[in-house]
DNA sequence: TTGGTTGCAAACGGTTTGCAGTTGC
DNA sequence: GCAACTGCAAACCGTTTGCAACCAA
């Protein structure tokens, strides 16, 4: 993912886009806020506010290059959009957030909504979960 | 619902409570904000302030009295806790919030936490639908 | 050259909180 | 009587916006 995404899109390729992919991009899998983000080029001296975070962000969301999550109503969580989709898990003792798919859960969920009528244009799936008891 | 769920949950029976418990129980099924809680107050000349709809609300949910549901980064919306179990599905054109359950899709979930070592505390599930097109 | 982009500070909107006065029990 | 509760206004916090300076094309 280079600057080519970015003119794909119609955004001029500017330091604070790149920088920003760049940190997306070196995630794997992980999810980020903005103000990690943020915190993130401060700690390597670049001198970028913390609206443009907010603003570029959300011209990647609609350029559909990064997916943004709103788990339990605190901030938003961003991540790379690899074009595969997936669900999330989050462990609720430490955080940590799994990706996983289920083509059978999605198919169900095209049938409820097909019961009821309706075609499913977006869907969001979080399990919070905690690590098995071993009784 | 009435001053006995109040004094169960450890609640006083005060005038707000008794009032925003019955607004929430006059909805069957209809979802609410805070601010429309707090409007309908207004309405009723009820000399309710939004600081104690929010306080009422975050204690009933607590209590276990209402759920709380965050869909779309906005505004909470609430309601009352008839204790069966159901996720939802919101109609992008009109707003329309429908309730369904699918215990097929409960048990895959289920299967996929335990596949990954984990038990499931809880569960968000929210289909984005559009009517269906009559192609 | 010039329109998109940026940093800053101020505004925003939903929600929470400190406090002094009030009320249920 | 006294802890629980309330209304009000101010604080909060994540996010957005207005604006003048800046810079990619």
């Amino acid at each position: 993912m280079e600057s080519t995404d970015l003119r794909k899109a119609g955004l001029k390729v500017t330091h604070p886009r790149m920088r920003i992919l760049e940190i997306l991009e070196n995630l794997d899998g992980k999810h980020v806020t903005a103000e990690d983000i943020y915190r993130e080029l401060l700690e390597h001296q670049d001198d970028i506010g913390l609206a443009t975070v907010y603003r570029v962000l959300t011209q990647f969301e609609a350029a559909g290059l990064v997916l943004k999550h709103n788990f339990e109503g605190g901030q938003a969580v961003y991540e790379l959009d690899r074009g595969k989709h997936h669900d999330h898990m989050i462990d609720v003792e430490s955080g940590k957030v799994i990706e996983f798919t289920s083509e059978e859960i999605e198919r169900l969920q095209r049938e409820v909504a097909e019961r009821h009528g309706y075609q499913i244009e977006d869907h969001s799936l979080v399990l919070y979960v905690r690590p098995r008891k071993k009784n």
